[in-house]
RNA sequence: GCGUCUGUCGUCAAGCGGUUAAGACCUCGGAUUGUGGUUCCGAUAUGCAUGGGUUCGAAUCCCAUCAGACGCCCCA
């Protein structure tokens, strides 16, 4: 046998059993984003590499090891690892900025990064997103999550944990990197190795560590101040205090997680998280936050905005599975003629016909017709003759002999 | 990039150094040339991820490669 060809590491194929949840999410997403009104926006798959590397950050692990790039033409591409990016070139380019504000847009579509693949995680995935553009108050924050918290419930996911930080603005963020940095310099040689790394990339990060000595470490009351204390400024408080109060009265549950830390450069103020305890250790279905530099660093007019993203294969595996769907009818016939004509009838009415293309024997017929639709539409040679169809319910084993023409009222039932 | 575990039919698997490589499901055919979903019979891996090695003998042991699962890092 020639070598059999296979998918690639991380990829998948959706097959047809599966599909139908896919549509799910898709047809919600849809639904409700055009409620809070969304639009929804199509960019590529590919951009130039510049794009990734200022929007989401040359510092971080997507930007510096995950992305897929290639030459062509002495240009250098990507395919992207995400879509805000993405969209907010467009959103640019397009001189959306005019637009009168907020400007509100959604996406989904595959995403491409070059990780190990494990539970929750390919390098092809998929994500539906929304971004919001123009609106600093907090408001926007808060309808953002709101947006997200709808959907999941729209789909059936009522428990998931909401999770909220504030990053603060640039500057209190330095601020407290540099205490942080501070606190933990004569400890610095007692981290782990990646706790090493992250001092310099991302203090913020080591936070969370999950290695024991280092848990140790950050325990010492003389660091737990350090990280506990309110480093904010007064601005950026007062918006989180905002948001968490909309929250409230929207009785949107919600855990402050003062490790929430995102891995993408462009946040600011407001991050979250939706995590649910069903997926494993990538427990993260929804994550987001407010990236008020972004347009502006990608060349835009300085425009304030929120978004998230939600891993479309991480929500399909916390749906149940969605039973398929049978044929509103198998017409079992043994002229494939007369077959085809009753069948484009009926499908013209909107019915899902199907009938034997091999033309096997009656039981044979039968039998795929029980397996697979509601009902067995036979046509022989006395039902043609007298232009009837025998139409028999294959859960009760009724069966009529009624005209052609009222075949679509008694399947409709 | 690192770590742990795992690769036997389309699927789920038994087998653990000498078997004709069980069994079940699915699929196909027959019992049944106009009445199914139940039942009964039958078919379907010269092959055990691939390549080497050890051995009289390997699906079973060893090595390498590839692939998968899970975890770390990171993220959705």
């Amino acid at each position: 046998m020639t070598k059999m060809i296979k998918v690639l590491k991380g990829t998948k194929d959706i097959l047809p059993q599966e599909v139908e949840q896919w549509h799910k999410l898709e047809k919600n997403a849809l639904e409700i984003f055009t409620r809070y009104g969304y639009k929804e926006i199509r960019t590529p798959i590919f951009e130039v590499t510049e794009l990734f590397a200022r929007g989401v950050g040359d510092t971080t692990d997507i930007v510096n090891k995950e992305m897929y790039t290639f030459e062509k033409s002495g240009r250098s591409i990507t395919l992207r690892p995400e879509n805000t990016a993405g969209v907010v070139r467009s959103f640019i380019e397009n001189g959306m900025a005019r637009l009168s504000a907020p400007v509100k847009l959604w996406y989904k579509g595959p995403m491409f990064r070059y990780e190990r693949p494990q539970a929750g995680r390919q390098r092809q995935f998929h994500q539906v997103g929304v971004e919001m553009f123009g609106i600093k108050e907090p408001a926007a924050d808060a309808e953002v999550i709101l947006l997200a918290v709808d959907y999941l419930k729209s789909l059936g996911l009522n428990d998931l944990e909401v999770e909220i930080n504030s990053l603060g603005c640039p500057k209190c963020r330095e601020e407290y990197k540099k205490r942080i940095k501070e606190v933990l310099k004569p400890e610095l040689e007692n981290l782990c190795e990646d706790c090493q790394n992250r001092y310099e990339k991302n203090p913020l990060r080591l936070l969370d560590c999950k290695v024991d000595s280092c848990k140790e470490i950050f325990a010492k009351p003389e660091i737990q101040k350090v990280i506990q204390s309110d480093f904010i400024c007064e601005e950026c408080a007062q918006h989180y205090k905002e948001l968490k109060s909309y929250l409230d009265k929207l009785k949107i549950k919600y855990i402050e997680n003062k490790l929430l830390v995102r891995g993408l450069d462009y946040y600011n103020r407001t991050v979250f998280e939706i995590k649910s305890n069903n997926l494993g250790s990538q427990n993260a279905v929804c994550g987001g936050g407010r990236y008020d530099s972004l347009v502006k660093n990608l060349g835009g007019e300085d425009t304030p905005a929120v978004g998230w993203a939600m891993g479309m294969e991480r929500l399909n595996s916390l749906l149940p599975e969605i039973e398929p769907q049978k044929l509103d009818g198998y017409i079992v016939s043994n002229s494939p003629a007369d077959a085809f004509e009753l069948a484009e009838e009926l499908r013209a009415k909107g019915l899902n016909i199907e009938f034997d293309l091999a033309n096997k024997k009656f039981t044979k017929q039968l039998e795929k017709a029980s397996k697979t639709a509601r009902f067995a539409l036979i046509l022989g040679e006395d039902e043609i003759k007298a232009n009837k169809v025998s139409v028999k319910n294959l859960e009760t084993s009724e069966q009529v002999t009624i005209d052609r023409n009222d075949v679509t009222d008694k399947i409709k039932g």
